[in-house]
DNA sequence: AGTCGCCTGGTA
DNA sequence: TACCAGGCGACT
């Protein structure tokens, strides 16, 4: 499941070994535009929310989101070979392998314009890192649950299931609170959670609780620092009630009973 | 706002 | 064998 910085961390690492590439090729069941891309150069690598973005020559843009279990890598893992959905291959011989075992993830090929349009990409919201609490606070929505409204991508993009979960409890308010009962020093506080959960998953070089390695197969750290997510009957790190879990937007939901306060 | 469908592997 | 994992779009 990558969420931000997941996929912030693959791009930093696509950007020191990917850029200047040029294509020579590209194939698999995802991809339907192998002739258009042959000898592109990749120029520069970013990030938006979720999704990975290449600019290349040609004014030309491919777009990756990784969904639940996509991968990148620059060689195929021991086991992932019959999940290959794409092979990127350059002028000189290296390969840029897209794995992906339950097929969630997409790929797009194309002109900003329309792609941005068609992947979702114009519909996405704040971006968390380059936000300030002003247009935070003016971007999140007055009323509705909490988690459900940091997971909406089109409010502010790049937050999944863990981090919400991680966001809540460092905020100290739980998954479920509804946003009327939450006043300015709490979205403050919200704010402030956002970035530090964030740019510590960065720091870490993101969780791998499942699927999530980097282009050159290593595991992220962040995991051991995880304060609810995944700890559902451990004791909480600051007051040693036990963690619980429930149902929240669909979405298995961790916090802690006493930490995070309900509203009630 | 809630639920389903897309998928497959891992687990109770 | 049934359920769970959860990103996202579509539908209600």
């Amino acid at each position: 499941m990558p969420e931000l910085p997941e996929v912030e961390t693959i791009v930093r690492e696509l950007r020191e070994y990917a850029v200047g590439k040029e294509f020579s090729n590209v194939e698999g069941d995802l991809v339907d535009f192998n002739s258009e891309i042959k000898g592109l150069v990749i120029k520069a690598i970013k990030r938006r929310g979720k999704y990975i973005i290449f600019g290349l020559s040609g004014e030309k843009l491919l777009v990756i989101h990784l969904r639940m279990t996509g991968c990148l890598m620059w060689e195929v893992q021991a086991g992932r070979e019959k999940y290959i959905r794409a092979v990127f291959s350059f002028t000189g011989g290296t390969q840029l392998i897209f794995s992906d075992v339950r097929k969630f993830g997409r790929i797009w090929f194309g002109e900003e314009k329309k792609l941005f349009k068609k992947s979702g990409i114009s519909r996405l919201g704040l971006e968390p890192l380059e936000s300030n609490l002003q247009n935070f606070h003016k971007v999140f929505p007055r009323r509705g649950i909490l988690k459900n409204s940091l997971l909406r991508q089109d409010m502010i993009s790049g937050i999944g299931n863990i981090y919400a979960d991680e966001i809540c409890f460092k905020a100290g308010l739980h998954p479920s609170i509804r946003i009327e009962k939450l006043k300015a020093e709490d979205i403050k506080r919200l704010y402030l959670s956002v970035q530090l959960c964030l740019r510590e998953g960065i720091k870490h070089c993101g969780v791998s609780v499942s699927d999530f390695v980097g282009t050159r197969g290593e595991l992220g750290k962040h995991q051991k620092y995880l304060q609810v997510y995944g700890r559902k009957g451990d004791p909480c790190y600051k007051c040693g009630s036990l963690i619980q879990k429930t149902k929240t937007a669909g979405r298995g939901t961790f916090y802690c009973p006493d930490c995070q306060r309900t509203g009630n």
